[in-house]
RNA sequence: GCGGCCGUCGUCUAGUUUGGUUAGGACAUCAGCCUGCCACGCUGACGACCCGGGUUCGAAUCCCGGCGGCCGCACCA
């Protein structure tokens, strides 16, 4: 591990110049929750509205907003209660711990479905019984202990209503999903997204922006229909290159992933839907539009036994990161109906969606009706258990028991065609309901966040350059007075004015040498510089500066708002702004 | 959470071995001078021993605890 990697020089970069640091440091610091500083905020508010405006906006797609803290039921119907808790035990001799459902797996050949249903009593037992020691030291363990790495509260101060810190923004979709269904005018494909942050107890984070207990994370569920999984948008991206490392690659440990066509990539199954493809395609460009090249963008399979409890098939986005090599930057689960089948059953509230047949279905319906009065005389007082009975028949195999016998034995009960009707209507079926499957992109945006600034670092002439793309950058324009005399200041400050009542984040800056002035900005990332000169004084033209390049171009003042606007939205480069 | 190493101005660090002046430097920041386009120069200012306890006449330095960091183990659904 080298002392000085990219990760330590840009943390230093980010406490000295406002990005992010740890938080309560006057406290001493508490891990896993970083402070993001006047340049942070501002840099990841932008990467959020980006995020937002590449799968929410331009998609046509919802954005709710849900609390973080969740009752107890909610998250115990999703399975997160039982899959975020891991029993451990401790070794009474060298103290280390172990996830005593792997020891059971490893020694005592056991499967997970095995030792999931045991109880923490019975996990102790089945480690004694089966004489599992310390595979360290050989030494016996203790009582284990469950470690729940939710965040665990009360909801009202004397209650005993147990809430959690939502471990993923998901749930308050899929909680939410029937009403929002309503909203959409009951129309699939429908995706929502939540924007928000999520919690986790993480027993050892220590990797800055990378893990936290307190992160923020954007979660799109997109819900469609199983049996019309097609992407009414894959034309669009069909031809793209995906770099995969799919599920065979990894075991046999390949590390260079495979190019393919997301055509080839849905025809060999390697994604199980289109639509999942789909998203990771714009996963992907954003990633380049944040600023991260295609070789160092991959998507790594998810071993069945590596995936959350939700999921049937997941691909991780990873970025190559100069201290950690490939880091998750976003997930890609394939949910199924998983998530609203569970809320479902344990709400008991119904979410199925309705689909019309092209041509409805014609059924033939029977149903049978018991004739009371002929019923009561016959059972006397076992009438009504009679009656329950016969609702619970299946009607043709009573009139094909009549047809061959004449009557039908149920339980003990010898029911006779005089007893019931038998009605038979032709119906017509004009649909069904189903449960919607999801597919699930999730991006961690502190890791974005993180991400671009490792990618935007540069140096230039033994100075610090961030080279943060421009709709990005928290300080857009820089105003620099070349001398801080002769009236420059005065005039430079004017050109401030203009901009900010333009819609513009300027920074003005008239300390020091003008070439400090520059590095001050090209630090932070700002794109452009406006310098007022004496120039400027006679014919009212300043010098543009690109960060970049440290080119200069000059133009009117009254001509910056206009080619600053179209700068920043890409309609026009640099060089065009003479 | 365990083990090893570590914690000094905003940042990087000297000093800790062997307790003893006003804790030194560089960069950054601020003020002034200088300066006609890329961290110029000069003068000055501001600014630190992670927190708590102990040993001692005296602790940045030694001891204990806490917090935090790095590395390894485990965890990362």
């Amino acid at each position: 591990m080298q002392s000085r990697d990219k990760f330590k020089i840009i943390s230093e970069m980010a406490r000295r110049r406002g990005f992010f640091w740890q938080s309560y440091e006057i406290y001493g610091g508490v891990s896993g929750f970083i402070t993001l500083g006047p340049l942070g905020s501002t840099l990841k508010r932008k990467i959020e509205d980006k995020l937002r405006d590449f799968f929410i906006r331009k998609l046509g797609l919802f954005e709710i907003e849900t609390s973080v803290i969740m009752p107890g039921k909610v998250l115990e119907a999703s399975g997160h209660v039982k899959a975020f808790q891991e029993p451990m035990v401790e070794c009474n001799k060298c103290t280390r711990k172990f996830r005593a459902d792997h020891l059971l797996l490893e020694f005592a050949g056991m499967n997970e479905t095995d030792t999931e249903k045991l109880s923490l009593q019975n996990l102790m037992g089945e480690i004694n019984k089966r004489g599992i020691h310390c595979p360290e030291c050989g030494g016996n363990f203790g009582e284990p202990k469950r470690f729940l790495t939710m965040f665990e509260t009360t909801i009202g101060p004397y209650s005993e209503a147990v809430g959690y810190g939502r471990p993923e923004a998901a749930q308050g979709i899929f909680v939410e999903y029937k009403r929002i269904y309503e909203c959409a005018r009951k129309k699939l494909p429908l995706g929502v997204a939540i924007i928000g942050h999520a919690l986790r107890n993480e027993i050892s984070p220590r990797q800055g922006p990378i893990r936290l207990r307190e992160f923020t994370i954007m979660d799109l569920e997109f819900f469609f229909d199983p049996e019309k999984p097609q992407c009414t948008m894959l034309k669009e991206v069909e031809n793209e290159t995906l770099r995969l490392l799919h599920g065979k690659m990894v075991l046999k440990g390949v590390e260079e992933p495979i190019e393919v066509t997301v055509k080839e990539a849905l025809s060999k199954r390697l994604i199980a839907t289109e639509w999942q493809a789909f998203f990771m395609v714009l996963s992907k460009r954003f990633l380049t539009e944040l600023g991260v090249p295609e070789n160092k963008q991959r998507f790594i399979e998810k071993q069945d036994w590596e995936r959350a409890h939700y999921s049937v098939q997941g691909y991780d986005q990873q970025v190559y990161l100069d201290r950690w090599g490939w880091v998750e930057v976003s997930g890609h689960n394939y949910r199924t109906d998983y998530d609203l089948k569970c809320h479902m059953e344990s709400s008991g509230v119904d979410m199925t969606a309705f689909k019309e047949h092209e041509q409805p279905i014609e059924k033939e319906e029977v149903t049978v009706k018991p004739i009371t009065s002929k019923i009561g005389p016959a059972f006397k007082d076992d009438t009504s258990k009679v009656v329950k009975l016969l609702s619970t028949l299946d009607p043709r195999e009573l009139e094909v028991s009549f047809k061959k016998q004449g009557f039908h034995i149920v339980e003990s009960f010898k029911i006779l065609p005089q007893h019931v009707k038998i009605v038979h209507k032709k119906v017509k079926e004009k649909g069904k309901r189903f449960i919607p499957h999801v597919v699930e992109p999730s991006f961690g945006l502190d890791r974005l966040f993180y991400v671009t600034l490792e990618y935007a670092y540069k140096t230039k002439e033994g100075r610090t350059l961030l080279s943060l793309p421009r709709d990005l950058a928290p300080v857009e324009i820089g105003v620099f007075p070349l001398m801080s005399k002769d009236g420059l200041p005065e005039k430079a400050r004017q050109v401030y004015q203009l901009l900010i009542n333009s819609g513009f984040k300027v920074e003005y800056d008239e300390s020091g040498a003008i070439g400090r002035r520059y590095a001050r900005a090209d630090e932070v990332g700002t794109p452009l510089g406006v310098t007022v000169d004496y120039k400027t004084l006679e014919d009212d033209t300043v010098t543009i500066r690109d960060r970049n390049t440290w080119r200069q171009v000059r133009n009117k003042v009254h001509n910056l708002p206009e080619l600053f606007h179209a700068y920043f939205s890409y309609k026009k480069e640099f060089k065009e702004l003479k």
